[in-house]
DNA sequence: TTGAAAGCGTTACCAC
DNA sequence: GTGGTAACGCTTTCAA
């Protein structure tokens, strides 16, 4: 195994020589570069990550923590992982199942120094806890934390709802159902705002009997769609939590005859793959830009240098189910 | 912050001795002990990963090598993290997006011990130029590498296939589509295989203008079925390559108003969410088994230790498409 | 049971 | 431009 000394020793050149040719270092002189790199790739010689990272105080690695895996989170972490790389950065994933004695582990990895910066995709430890870690790292998070030491790069979901919304009562949708996430969060009290102040603005009527909440995947949307067949009273359009309640709704709407987007229209939100093959319009969220965001974020404590965020936005994706 | 060093300095000891600590070392009084503890826990001492490191020439991490991350892979992906994790090694994603390069900085890291083995679940390189890394520390994958120092923990496709022609022929059906993936890759083949013998076997004739190949997503399988509603000589099953293709199989089916299974028997691959929920005859591929083993395949050079495979097999998950 | 000191493989500061 | 050398924070002999 070659390591610096060794190429110092053999190239007669001191370790602090070799170590400015690795560096870049301007103070080199072009003969002894080339000498001293060609008796690097001769001896096949690569720099131990650990010793510069011990003696840099940094490993050039960052800390993904997520409850788990999902299509949404990948498309976020694949996000982070591309604007990172281009700096430099690898990036770990912390996978927790929810469990708060496994996210503390990548917590302390921040103050161990096994990462230079965390990046919060879900969490389930208290705000306070994992804020008492910030002095040893940057922490950024996707969800937001209400912390002043945890930036948030979430969007207002309100503006997304908005754009469907307009969408619907454009064509003239009035009689609209909301599949809702979870029951209190803050995307869902954002959603239902947006719904209700834009059926308040076009005059026309909020309908409470129609708000389904802990709405989440394909079958619940299917009995969601279920559950409306059995009434005389039914809308003309569901604005539903996700891509995944959409194509439920629209499975089940095709299997019970009725005419999508006639007699239902039927939008999801995120822009996911199955909304895309399946044909479903949906609110398209920029999540690549948010976790460039987290990295910009993250930018100046990690490279020294503050960077401008951009600014993001959601747009409407139409397609055949409006 | 406090350092081993630190540590020694205020408990009176030296730094060997609150290393042995650290190391539950049983060549320490109790007394002792304590009391550093004590002082450890005051001081909020952790120790610095990097150093432990390159002190001890292993890092503790393993990396995963992968083209693109979907369900599969990511079901691997989290039956690899779990069984490693247990053996106290992180793990840390390489996502290459098919580029050489990129996957060839994988393989330097192994080189340069930021990783202490790799596993690779999707390649793009020559397997000659993955196995010259060997050298540097062991290297696992799952799809098959052919090469002497690469082990694979790919299961023969063959067994699965037979499962669910068995299945079909058991019902009745007999004349019996094939939508497979690459058209030239081994587990094409062994399923090929599976699907002539099995038919010989049973004296039923093999219907080779029924092979479709390069089918992979819901598109595919819809298309697939579309293709085959304009021919008036049809088939009674499709055994689709993967859960997705068998969904868009289906769900194409049920749009033309073909009765499944009663006209149509639909069998899909690998057991995925989206069988579950959408009640798809599958095949179930024992996933995390084999990240276990690909884990267990490392054994001997992280642990010192050799550790027993443990066997695997396919089986057959029957549901409402058979 | 404990300690002293030599690594581990780099970087970075200070001379020359 | 180049070299000497002290960090970086731990582990691991070897002695005592």
């Amino acid at each position: 195994m070659s390591t610096l000394a060794r190429i110092a020793r053999l190239s007669g050149f001191s370790k602090a020589t070799v170590s400015r040719v690795l560096n870049h270092s301007p103070h080199v002189s072009p003969e002894t570069r080339e000498k001293i790199l060609a008796i690097m790739k001769e001896k096949d010689y690569v720099p131990n990550r650990n010793a510069i990272s011990l003696s840099k105080g940094q490993t050039q690695q960052i800390g993904m923590i997520t409850m788990d895996l999902n299509e949404l989170i990948l498309r976020f972490m694949n996000g982070f992982v591309e604007i990172s790389g281009r700096h430099g950065f690898q990036t770990i994933i912390y996978t927790t199942g929810g469990d708060k004695e496994k996210e503390l582990q990548a917590l302390e990895d921040l103050k161990r120094k096994r990462v230079d910066a965390l990046l919060i995709l879900t969490s389930v430890n208290d705000k306070n806890v994992i804020s008492s870690y910030c002095k040893y790292g940057p922490i950024v998070s996707w969800q937001r934390m209400d912390h002043p030491d945890i930036p948030s790069v979430a969007m207002n979901q309100y503006d997304g709802y908005a754009l469907a919304m307009e969408h619907l009562i454009e064509k003239g949708y009035t009689r609209i159902a909301n599949a809702f996430g979870r029951p209190s969060s803050i995307n869902t009290r954002s959603r239902r705002l947006a719904y209700e102040q834009i059926m308040a603005n076009n005059n026309l009527p909020v309908i409470e009997k129609w708000y389904y909440s802990s709405i989440y995947r394909i079958v619940d949307g299917e009995q969601l769609m279920q559950s409306l067949m059995g009434e005389t009273d039914r809308p003309d359009a569901i604005l539903c939590s996700n891509d995944l309640v959409a194509a439920g709704v629209l499975s089940e709407a095709r299997r019970q005859r009725i005419d999508v987007p006639r007699d239902l229209a039927i939008i999801g939100f995120d822009n996911s793959e199955l909304s895309r093959t399946l044909g479903i319009t949906t609110v398209r969220n920029p999540i690549a830009g948010q976790a460039e965001n987290a990295f910009l974020l993250m930018a100046p404590a990690l490279l020294g240098r503050n960077m401008e965020l951009q600014p993001l936005s959601f747009s409407l994706v139409k397609r055949e189910t409006t």
